[in-house]
RNA sequence: GCCACUGUAGCUUAGUUGGUAGAGCAUCUGAUUCGUAAUCAGAAGGUCAGGAGUUCAAAUCUCCUCUGUGGCUCCA
């Protein structure tokens, strides 16, 4: 019998004789309880029923790390794929991946109800209960042909991946049986952590002219606490949707009437953006940024030059003619194929909605002659541009079709470009500080060399590339670089950022543009008294106010910091006879600038509050005979906590430090 | 845009196999003037998303349109 040497991770390897299983290495070296899922055997992912030929590291891959629960999902994808075929025999599985937090399998099959749901997942209990031995077989092609006849899914899978003359291996449980790779679980019992979230519907192969198939999500993790813990993160981002939030504490208001995806900010919602702005504008300011104002709609010619008509033609809205062009073209009987053919010709002219901001800016760029010393000039406006973005995807305030944009356009020197970047992530930083949104990273977006989508020299490339590196680097925030993630026109970064629960959201971007100073052939005199290109850089860190106030909302739970606050305190009276103390103190907020908001309807105190909290002020003020006749006030803090028989100006003043820092 | 589901008063919702809409909160009017998460009583409020059809009869069945939700796809 031969003897093997094996690296099991320790300071001295390991012999073992040859044909043991990597299950058994693991159970010899890190005991019955490891907590394995699957092994490594020279960095290449194997079953624990894996057996071992000749000499090789062997290592556990532990259900809770990363890798683990990779596997754990897909595992548990089969096994909701066996328990849907034990009610739904006809059912055709396809595949059935791990993603983020639990997995997915796609069904050709009618939808399940939500009873159904819960049958098939406690079906599922029931068979990890039995703890059905997973089993690796592998077969030729001819043989797994035969086995997975009836599914022309996975006859399609095969001919694609599979060459003529190789096999491949099937995992088996139970009667179930499904073409993979793996690795998987050992047995069933591995798999108790799971639950099924929701039924979609997708398109085999992601293409909408194949067949729609129906999409089981399901979610799953190594432990009982893992689960739960991201069951309490869903019931509290659910609590906390802004969509929910934003009819509750009238933020906004979205009306059928009005349009999809077209956000109507309600005076509360109208405060919150306003305090941004101003807060960005202060920035801004600092910055050497300039503001200007510039129309919702240019004419089309505007956007042939920048490129954007007809290119983006169908994510925008249809063009705006002038009235006695169309009275014309219908005259002449234009049909609208016509109509749309004679415009992308530049034949007849008519205004657009603005999708992007820049040639606006561009144009004031373009309205005197710029020098070197005009540079870095920057642009900012808040700025609402409109896109026609398909309607499945409208949601809330974070997918709208109208939307104002924290725009700004910088027209700088190539040796600028650095600096200026840096520029803008330092105001993104500021104010993620400012909002507690301390946990953000950002994308490097690079070229991908392979491709030759890109405009402009190689050379200018790699300096702004860098420059991009640098300027993220320098100012020590987490990032990394993603080849291919550039615009064609130039690298860009993105911000994500990580709100109190842990979720990622893209917010702006900040895009270094060398194609569109070329189409509108923008031009500076240099030191040298020659003719040079600026180079664009755009940037809205914010990406939109609204998908902003959105993220914000959310990242809040609705209970704004004071300074944004709708309504930074409500005076609550206990009884009509202290109408009087509640208004004076009511005016002397108010001429502070404070926003504030009294009740002094003839509910009780306990219902006033019961009110007044679930429109979350920072302050409730409660104000009765103690109060009154003290000359102070009885309030909770936006920590909820009480605190009575303040002097009114101490209260009046800490109030306003707190504002005025923002904390 | 595609697929599935969904839509009843401002909000949350009840409404059996088709028989002609009921409640709570909010609103308004009275009464009450009260110290910490719902004071009492009354009134008003609905072309049951919109349209067409089937039927003696439609919130309920069929078709179309619109909105919303979950996904897919797309995102300058």
């Amino acid at each position: 019998m031969t003897m093997l040497t094996v690296d099991v991770g320790l300071e001295s390897p390991h012999e073992y004789t040859t044909g043991i299983s990597v299950a058994e290495i693991i159970r010899n070296v890190h005991g019955k309880k490891s907590g394995a899922v699957a092994a490594t055997v020279d960095g290449n992912q194997v079953d624990l029923s894996y057996e071992i030929h000749s000499d090789c590291t062997v290592l556990p891959i532990i259900g809770s790390s990363e890798e683990g629960l990779y596997i754990l999902r897909h595992s548990c994808a089969h096994l909701l794929a066996q328990a849907v075929l034990e009610f739904f025999p006809d059912a055709k599985p396809t595949i059935g991946p791990p993603i983020e937090h639990g997995f997915y399998y796609d069904f050709q099959m009618p939808a399940p109800s939500e009873e159904e749901l819960r049958a098939i997942e406690k079906r599922m209990k029931e068979l990890v209960k039995q703890n059905l031995k997973v089993e690796r077989e592998e077969y030729d092609i001819e043989t797994l042909r035969e086995m997975f006849a009836d599914n022309q899914f996975k006859i399609e899978i095969m001919d694609e991946k599979i060459g003529e003359g190789s096999g491949s291996s099937v995992y088996r449980q139970g009667d179930f049986v499904d073409l993979c790779r793996g690795p998987h679980v050992p047995s069933t019992s591995h798999l108790r952590w799971f639950k099924l979230t929701n039924v979609s519907t997708a398109f085999w192969r992601a293409d909408s002219s194949r067949e729609t198939l129906v999409r089981i999500y399901g979610m799953c993790y190594s432990s009982k606490e893992d689960l739960q813990a991201r069951e309490t993160l869903l019931r509290e981002a659910s609590k906390r949707d802004h969509r929910k939030l934003g009819k509750d504490l009238k933020l906004f208001h979205i009306d059928e009437m009005v349009g999809q995806g077209l956000i109507l900010w309600t005076p509360r919602g109208t405060v919150v953006r306003n305090e941004l702005q101003q807060f960005i504008s202060e920035h801004l300011n600092r910055q050497g940024y300039q503001q200007v104002y510039t129309p919702h709609i240019g004419k089309l010619d505007l956007y042939r030059t920048s490129g954007h008509f007809p290119y983006y033609q169908d994510s925008q809205y249809p063009p705006i003619i002038e009235r006695d062009t169309l009275r014309q073209l219908s005259d002449e009987g234009c049909s609208c194929g016509d109509l749309s053919n004679l415009m992308s010709e530049g034949e007849i002219d008519g205004y657009m909605l603005k999708p992007m901001n820049c040639p606006h800016h561009i144009r004031i760029y373009a309205s005197q002659q710029r020098s070197y010393r005009d540079l870095p000039l920057r642009l900012a406006e808040f700025g609402t541009v409109y896109r026609w973005e398909q309607s499945g995807e409208i949601s809330g305030m974070t997918r709208v079709r109208g939307f104002t944009q924290d725009d700004a356009h910088l027209f700088v020197t190539e040796d600028q470009i650095e600096q200026e970047v840096l520029g803008c992530i330092e105001l993104v930083k500021v104010i993620f500080g400012t909002l507690g949104m301390d946990d953000y990273r950002v994308r490097v977006g690079l070229r991908d060399s392979d491709s030759d989508k890109y405009v402009g020299e190689p050379e200018r490339w790699d300096k702004a590339e860098q420059a991009c590196r640098n300027a993220a680097a320098s100012l020590g925030v987490e990032f990394s670089e993603e080849p291919g993630e550039a615009a064609f026109y130039g690298p860009k970064i993105d911000f994500v950022v990580k709100d109190v629960l842990g979720r990622e959201w893209q917010l702006g971007t900040v895009q270094v543009d060398y194609n569109l100073p070329e189409r509108f052939d923008l031009t500076y005199t240099g030191s040298d008294g020659e003719k040079h290109r600026p180079v664009m850089i755009h940037r809205a860190p914010f990406g939109s106010m609204e998908r902003f106030c959105g993220v914000l909302i959310e990242h809040f739970g609705g209970m704004f910091p004071t300074w944004l606050s709708p309504t930074q305190v409500h005076i609550l009276t206990i009884s009509e006879k202290h109408i009087a103390y509640a208004e004076e103190i009511n005016m002397k907020l108010s001429e502070l600038g404070i926003r504030s908001e009294m009740d002094t309807g003839d509910d009780t105190i306990g219902k006033k509050l019961r009110t007044h909290r679930a429109m979350r002020p920072a302050y409730l003020l409660i104000l009765g005979e103690e109060e009154a006749s003290n000359s102070t006030v009885s309030y909770l803090g936006p920590d909820r906590q009480q605190v009575n028989g303040v002097d009114v100006q101490k209260f009046i003043d800490s109030l306003i430090d707190e504002i005025q820092n923002k904390s």
